[in-house]
DNA sequence: TAGATTGTTAATCGATTAACAATC
DNA sequence: TAGATTGTTAATCGATTAACAATC
């Protein structure tokens, strides 16, 4: 359990892990590594694999505890509490995803936005947070001790602005810019792109 | 270039055509593999690799002219035209979306949204695209023979709305719900779940 | 005990990378 | 021609899967 799980791993367990919350939801207290992988659409032996890097948490010809898989997942992916996270670039997309409640649900609380232009951001109107001039970022960081960042700002702005987010003490950054960040390597970056996800599709959808 | 292209490949595509209209902005005519791999945050073995895939494009001891490569990703991604897209579930994220203009700029349009709901979703406001009730949802992709479907309603209702897309035509799905779709083979679905994006990047921010 | 299902090993698969001959 | 860079082969790497002994 403390060798380093792999990258691919770790992805998957939040998804067994929302697997299993609406297994509890639903009342059940054991699950099968069969049931649980078809749930989350991987193969059992892949399953058994995944969680095996936790430690031996199932019983033989049992199963797995749901409640306790789910809370050993819970920890290991550290979402006891909630996760403080700043936002940046209050554009069209921005300004959709400080409202998004899928965020909160999931325990990520976006605290505030920042934009190069806070007056024209805010005159969409709306916002349950505050949305703050790009200047304000470095402190607002330091005294939130905030280390999560959403970058929504368009692709030419969005290098600079990555390093004003690193400069601040960021350690994470959520990238919804179609360019590639040149960060320093203990900052880790998550890619989204949705118009790719899009052109994507359409490749294989016209294959039929 | 009549086999198949793997999945992954299609993907770094997508990447590397973003590149090139950047370069191509720039002024740049030409483009070595390294140069390109850089930009697109791959190694040149596997920049060339991918590329070879499409035919020999690049001209040994100069590189790759960056118009030509262009047009040809163009041609193979098959966005030569503006691709219709319908939305299911105007809550708050599709809503978002339906108004997100990284999608038109890259030549999608979302044609409509529909929702359970239309009444309660249009009261939101502000949508250049019609809202309508999920039963007129057949008879608008029959009509406006659309193939590609956005998906943004909550868990419990996503296997039931994507049922009705299959039904209605649709053959591909961008997922934004946290639900495993069952759909038939022919059917392509890319999920794509924020929630997930975010926990996974705490997870790797926490061990700096 | 008999039946079921895990944890783990070993085999397979596919994707990435290094290296270099081909060639512009 | 000399220098540069591709296209491609072969080697490496990591991830997935099958299979089964361990064990509840």
């Amino acid at each position: 359990m403390r060798e380093e799980i792999p990258r691919k791993t770790v992805y998957r367990l939040s998804v067994y892990l929302r697997c299993l919350r609406r297994l509890s939801e639903l009342g059940e207290s054991a699950v099968s590594s069969d049931a649980l992988a078809k749930a989350a659409g991987v193969k059992p032996a892949q399953l058994r694999k995944d969680l095996a890097h936790l430690g031996a948490l199932g019983k033989r010809g049992f199963g797995y505890e749901v409640r306790a898989l789910e809370e050993k997942l819970v920890g290991i992916l550290g979402r006891t509490r909630l996760q403080p996270v700043i936002l940046a670039g209050v554009g069209n997309l921005g300004a959709a995803l400080m409202g998004y409640d899928g965020f909160a649900k999931e325990g990520f609380e976006i605290l505030a936005g920042f934009d190069i232009d806070a007056g024209r951001a805010k005159a969409r109107g709306g916002f349950k947070q505050p949305v703050l001039e790009m200047g304000e970022l470095p402190d607002f960081v330091r005294r939130a001790v905030v280390n999560m960042a959403v970058l929504c700002v368009p692709g030419k702005s969005a290098q600079e602005v990555a390093n004003q987010l690193v400069e601040a003490g960021i350690q994470a950054i959520l990238n919804f810019s179609p360019i590639l960040l040149q960060v320093p390597d203990e900052v880790m970056v998550n890619n989204v792109n949705l118009a790719i996800e899009l052109e994507n599709l359409s490749y294989f959808a016209k294959r039929l």
